[in-house]
DNA sequence: TCAGATACCTGTATCTGACAGATAACTACC
DNA sequence: GGTAGTTATCTGTCAGATACAGGTATCTGA
């Protein structure tokens, strides 16, 4: 489990020139890792992306239980409390009509309830309900089962590391996502 | 806030192992850590569908230039010389189906070749064009300027152990797929 | 009151992938 | 050789997630 071994001959991309100095070496060095984030983080993504498809780790729907949309949707709504529809788009980073259809779906399976904002009538609240905050800590225990399977030979120290590094990625990746909205 | 304050995150037992009756407060340690880890993992995959659609990170297509598939099918290319289908399904983790189309659309883009195997007249070879691996280098190039924009505030350290982290994190996930898939 | 902003919903399109079935080519065995 | 079974690929069809555009209802301020 050597640190990034990288056995990546990619044919091109190589900083040319023979290095000379340390910093050049430094910065070809961390290029790589750059590198290298960048492609297993790909890799994640389409691994996931299958796996959603098919019905592996913690997917299954139609029958009650949550696709990993339903159930980011459902966990914002169990941290947060009842929100609107935009407020939702906004915090999971969607279109509201994405989060619309998807509290349509979370709705006709009973998982959240959704009522006219009695101080604004054009908003909806939407908010779990009992059912649904039970298939979602059921759903959470499911997925982390798989974690603790996927991850059974780690040591405690590095999974707290990767859950840490995963948590700041995700917020960095976030600001980035801000930094190119706004200006 | 470096995470790898000290940098022995060998899988040596936890440190401050002072913990003595405290088992149960560590296995809910443990499993709120998984559970993060799935949180965030969550998160992370579905932010990237939405980077997908939209045009941020690296995406563009249409204009000769990668999409996700095409990239890390591609990057295998790369990386394995040419393939047969089957093969490339194989290493990706993917449906043949899948890759029979994904190789269809890179071929038009004139990413790849496609030839009939003379040993085996059923299977065909895929290898990538100059153009293809020269657009594999630049696409990958703007990735990777996308990544060192993203973590900028990180220690080279901490890069170098979200790199293996991830790294380990989809061999692992990799490993439980063809753990289940198999028995 | 009326214009504009806001919140949500619906219609439509795209991207990615899977599964099932069709076709062509190879392999074994009699 | 002929026939059956296997394998490699392709094609048809479907589903999920999401975006964008446009529509309707509602609110807000002058």
């Amino acid at each position: 489990m050597s640190v990034a071994s990288g056995n990546d001959r990619s044919p091109a991309a190589s900083p040319g020139g023979a290095t000379s100095s340390a910093s050049e070496r430094e910065e070809a060095t961390a290029h790589d890792v750059l590198g290298a984030i960048e492609l297993e983080l790909a890799q994640l993504l389409r691994r996931a992306e299958r796996t959603r498809a098919s019905g592996a780790p913690g997917t299954s729907r139609r029958d009650g239980t949550l696709d990993r949309s339903g159930y980011l949707l459902l966990h914002t709504l169990g941290t947060h409390g009842p929100l609107h529809v935009t407020a939702l788009a906004e915090r999971l980073g969607l279109d509201g009509s994405t989060v619309t259809r998807q509290v349509a779906a979370l709705e006709h399976a009973g998982h959240v309830r959704r009522a006219r904002d009695p101080r604004d009538g054009r908003a909806v609240v939407v908010e779990p309900t009992t059912a649904g905050l039970d298939e979602l800590a059921a759903h959470r225990a499911a997925r982390t089962a798989v974690y603790a399977d996927v991850l059974g030979g780690w040591s405690r120290l590095d999974r707290a590391l990767l859950a840490e590094l995963l948590t700041r990625l995700n917020d960095d990746l976030d600001a980035y996502r801000h930094r190119r909205d706004a200006p």
